[in-house]
DNA sequence: GTAACAAATGAAACAAAATTGCACAAATAC
DNA sequence: GTATTTGTGCAATTTTGTTTCATTTGTTAC
């Protein structure tokens, strides 16, 4: 099986949102067993549908309450220096989150730090240290608006 | 209590990675019970410290393969327009990030979607029928390089 | 229509994990 | 020094997760 039912759906909401919830409180929510939702859980943790099982930790509670985004041009888009530089972002801890885009960015990063110093730091170490890297853009974030990595699952039919 | 000590930090990179790790397994990780593991996890959930526990769904096994970036320009930076343009991005589920930010433009956003066509329509839902957005530029992700809300814990001395 | 089969289910038994109570040890306050 | 607080491990208890098995449901073949 590939496809994704309504109950199913409707266990992956509850789990995008408190993946602690005991498969009995999920079972009565969506009307199934206790059984039913654990090999159903299971079952999309097998096939990849679940990725990953994790916690969130509040960033500024443990002192790295700056984020920021930046945007990456790079001097060539030779597959060669593009890999080597997605290796390095991979590596970096910092480095929250790297999407390698089209438009007028070659990478998008978020990262998370302790300081726009550290930030700085940061920069040497893996833009200015980086020859392929011609430009890099920088904003702050000021507000964390929304920060989740929830996919709707409302209008799936599938 | 409010500081984290260095099993604190060996729990919480456990849990970052996989929530559903027994906690008698992080205990022997970690040199602890099972049942100090347990009071600590507690304890750090009551404080905000770990903000949530979630299950992360594959985007593209669910039919949202498409991840975009999104610089929005504001016409006004008055508070009364910003909160109401954050309460539109927080209220809509394909955005799955949003953050409010200095420098180039005013929000960025990462939202996910299940074809170019449904993100179209978004446009004209969200940023054209919003008079207070000046310009949005959109990246699209072609390589989701770092996906996730990790938080470096290796520096921490606190 | 019905017989045969496959897939998924619920209930119950079972195993494993989380939670709590308690006595004790280390650190801190006085 | 003693009292107090804080955190711990162990063991008992409770809750949760997992497996088994008989039954139901839905499908296909005839």
């Amino acid at each position: 099986m590939e496809i994704l039912d309504k109950l199913d759906i409707a266990i992956l909401k509850i789990l995008q949102q408190d993946n602690f919830t005991p498969q009995r409180d999920i079972g009565q929510q969506v009307g199934l067993s206790a059984a039913a939702v654990q090999r159903r859980m299971k079952r999309m943790k097998e096939e990849g549908i679940i990725q990953r099982n994790i916690s969130v930790v509040n960033r500024e509670k443990i002192g790295r309450p700056i984020t920021l985004f930046v945007e990456v041009i790079m001097e060539s888009e030779k597959a060669e220096y593009i890999d080597t530089t997605k290796a390095i972002f991979r590596a970096t801890p910092e480095v929250q989150q790297c999407y390698y885009v089209t438009g007028d960015a070659d990478f998008v990063l978020i990262i998370v730090v302790p300081s726009m110093h550290d930030y700085e730091l940061l920069t040497r170490r893996i833009f200015f240290g980086n020859d392929n890297i011609k430009h890099f853009r920088t904003m702050v974030a000021m507000d964390l608006v929304k920060v989740g990595l929830d996919v709707s699952l409302d209008t799936i039919l599938a």
